[in-house]
Formats: structure tokens, sequence, C-alpha cells
DNA sequence: AATCATCTAAAGGTATTACCTTTCTTCAAC
DNA sequence: GTTGAAGAAAGGTAATACCTTTAGATGATT
């Protein structure tokens, strides 16, 4: 990626900015050329004095651009030398952030959550049974194994309990080798974290057991390739969720 | 919403904020603000040069705070006399805007995004047909009948065509009643409408009447009540694209 | 009296300029 | 060879002045 920073010469994808709000029209130009492919993952954009002699605009004006873009996981900064404006990486739990944020603020219910969920996890198992790896399956498994130890002692807090159960879930996540479902999946997870915090602890040794045994039946099942099984298994530990959380 | 302006006081829920990205901070004061009751959609906040002041921090570090709020939805951003800065209001669209972005960048193949609109369109209709009111049926009945009209006619613009198609589909994620689904939907055909234009048009009118016919079905399952008909149909109209663009 | 054009104040948008802070690299002293 | 201090690149912040948009108020015209 090589940048013109010559004034006085056409850029060959970059142009001077309309009046009104300068910085969308930045921002809007930047994205294009990522879209375009002028721009790929991981370049490095000039500095924030240069882009604003490119763009004809002053640097807080670029600054803006930038921040909006940023917000959204499409560009990261970084600082000190060697530092800049890069490019970001297609990293889905930026998504999965942005996309919590989204979610928490715009109106979803958690009924509307959970109903959601119900299915699209379910889905994600079935697929996650025909595609995980055997390494995705031991992790699992594992995961299942450390669940099924901390259920029993009520000594272990509940924020641990679940944090085990969300990595299991995106897990099954990954396993199912979607970027769309990961993002989803993450994004959930940060609405369930925030919300999660103002129920009631979970002590109930028969309902952590219960979930344990869940997770440990879906692990096999995906370990197994059974489909169906680890949909419908999935779409039954999801119930449980919900009827206990109604 | 009331603002103490004075600086000399220590404000109800803002604070200082401490050096390094100061913007950020600010953002995430903000936000907590938003999560927390204290500020509720529609609200104002105050004037760029008071949060400067409450926060202690400058103008410009205000602004980019804002700009990043402004990119993720949480707020809006109005000019003139009684404009100012505002808690936005829940419209989907505005997450579908953002999400829409946030899969182009990354790293979503079109594939996986496919392989997830099968089941999940599906699942929309069968809610959509448990739910929809007897406007919303109407409505889907009013653009499948524009669709089996334009069919027919291969003068009909193909942008044309496809914008009722997605129309219909969003109407069907509307009467679905989940926040979370019309959020999705629209997400997803934002990125749709950038990729599709890469595609050949389609004059196949026996296609587009295939189509029109799709949506029918759908339509009238939905406004008959049957759930099942209708996430077949569904499923199988999606099925009919894919294999029309793979 | 109704209507249309102009004025004006509030608040966001931009430009300038100067300086601070972070973070490497480099090179010298030990 | 290790340690440490200086320097340079690039983002982060501050302060200030001025432009632009917008809606309501005001007043003139018909």
């Amino acid at each position: 990626m090589q940048f013109d920073t010559d004034i006085g010469d056409r850029h060959p994808f970059f142009s001077e900015v309309r009046p009104g709000r300068g910085f969308e029209d930045i921002a809007m130009q930047i994205k294009e050329a990522i879209l375009q492919g002028h721009l790929k993952d991981g370049d490095r954009l000039p500095n924030e004095r240069e882009l604003g002699s490119l763009f004809g605009v002053s640097r807080p004006t670029v600054r803006e651009a930038i921040r909006s873009l940023e917000a959204i996981g499409v560009v990261e900064v970084r600082r000190g030398v060697y530092g800049g404006i890069f490019v970001a990486e297609p990293k889905p739990d930026h998504v999965g952030k942005a996309l919590a944020a989204l979610l928490r603020f715009r109106g979803a219910t958690i009924s509307e959550l959970v109903e959601f969920r119900q299915t699209f996890e379910a889905e994600m198992a079935y697929w996650a049974a025909q595609r995980a790896t055997t390494k995705q399956v031991e992790q699992l498994v594992s995961i299942a194994n450390k669940i099924k130890e901390v259920a029993h002692s009520s000594e272990v807090p509940w924020e641990k309990f679940i944090e085990l159960d969300l990595a299991f879930h995106e897990e099954v996540a990954q396993a199912s080798r979607n970027q769309i479902r990961v993002a989803i999946m993450l994004a959930i997870h940060g609405v369930l974290r925030k919300t999660s915090l103002m129920l009631e602890k979970i002590d109930d040794v028969a309902w952590r057991e219960q979930q344990a045994s869940d997770l440990m039946g879906i692990a096999e099942a995906i370990g197994e390739g059974n489909a169906e099984l680890a949909q419908k298994r999935m779409a039954n530990h999801i119930e449980r969720n919900i009827s206990k959380f109604n």
C-alpha cells in the first residue's frame, strides 16, 4: 500500500471532502477503499497529519473519522514509533463487542434474546457436529469435565461456573465454522454477562449438575458427529435455561 | 434529565477522566450512564462545551468520544438551534447498518452468510406465522403481488426486483416480533445489497416468476397462521436462491 | 390578517497551533 | 554483553477562533 503524500497530485482513490460532515465523508472513503481492496488487513494508513493533507482537512477532522471507524472495528490505532492507523484484522470478538453494545442499547429484550438463542444455538450444535476437529472435541469435553467438577462444590463462585458455561458455547460456535455465528454468539454472551450480574446467584447444586450433564451430552454428540442428536440436546439445554430464568 | 454544569461540584454520575485515551473513558461513562438508566432514549446531553467542563477535558476530546458512540448507534447528533447530542432511539435499522459494516469487514464469507440465512429466515417465517397482524399480512400479500406483476416484464430493472424482494423479507422479520431478528435481517440485506451489485443481472423471467410464486406462498402460509408450512416454504425459497447464486 | 423573507442565537463542524505522552530504535557508557 | 539514556515518530490533548446549520422570532409586504 503506497500513498502519494504530495497534495498537488490527485490521489488514486482518496479525494477531497465536501462541506458538511467532512469526517463522515472521510470515513466512507476509507471504508470504500478497504471494500475495493485498495487497502488490506494490516495495511498501515498515512499518519493523521498526512491524511489531513490528502483529504484537505484539519487533523481533528481526520481523527473524528478515525474514531468512527475504530468504533465499528474497521481500523485499529497504535501509539508510539511504528504506531499509526492500521486496517484491523478480522477478529470476531471485535465484532461481538460492538454487536453486544448494539443489542444492549437497541431495545432488544431478554425474552427476545432467549427466543432467538434457542434455535440459533441448536443450529450451531448441528453444524459443529459435522465440522468439529478432533482438537475442538477434546476441548469441549475438557470444559464439560471442569464444569462437572465445579458443579458439586458449592464453594466455587457462580461467576466461575457461568464463565465455563459461556466458554463451552463459544467453542461450539467456533466448531461450527461460521464467523457470523461466532460473532453473534459472542455478542449474545456480552449481553448475558452484563444482565446475569443482576440475577440471584445459583447455589442450586442439582441445577448445576443438570447443566454439567447437558453439556457433556452435547460434547459427546458432537464428538460422534451425530448432528441431529447434538441439535436436539442443545435445544433441550437452552430450554432448561429459559425455564430457570423466567 | 438534569445536568449540573458547575465544574466545582461533583457530578452525579460523570467523573473526570484519567490520562491516556480520555475519549474512551468518556464514551464508557456515557454508555454506562445509559445502561444504568440515568440517561434514557431521547434525552439530550449537555452541549459539547459543557461536557468538556464536566469531564475536565477539551472539546475535541469530547467530540471524539461522541463520534465513537455515534458510530455504534448509541447517540445521535443534530445540528442547529435545539440541536445537540441525544440518546438514540432504538431504531433497528441503525443496528442493521452498523452490523452490516461489521459483517462486511470482518472476514465473513458469502457462503457463511447464506448458510446462516437458510435456517435463520425459515425460523423467522415460523414465528411470523404465529404473530403477524392482519395489517402485516396484507402488506406481505401486497408486496408479493407487486413482485408478481414485475416478474413478467423484463423491462423492470433487476434492482427494483431485488428491492421488492428485500422489502418482503424485512416485513417478515418485523412480523416475527423480535428486534434481534429485525436487526440481523437488515444487516444481512446491507451485505447483500453491496455484493449483489457485482453479480450479473437477472433477466431470467422463469426464475423471477418462481421467486414471485415462492413469496406468495409464504405470505399465504403466514396469513393462515400455518407456522410449519411458512417455515418450510421459506427454507425452500432460500434454498433455491442459494443454488441460483452458487 | 395572512404570508413570506430576514434576522438571530444556540449548537455542532472545522481550522490552527502548540505541546504532551507513548514507544521504539539507537548508541554510548559501564 | 548488558544497561540505560537520548531521540524521533506518531498518536493524544488543549485552547481558541471562526464557519455553518437550523428553527424560532420578528417584521415587512400584500
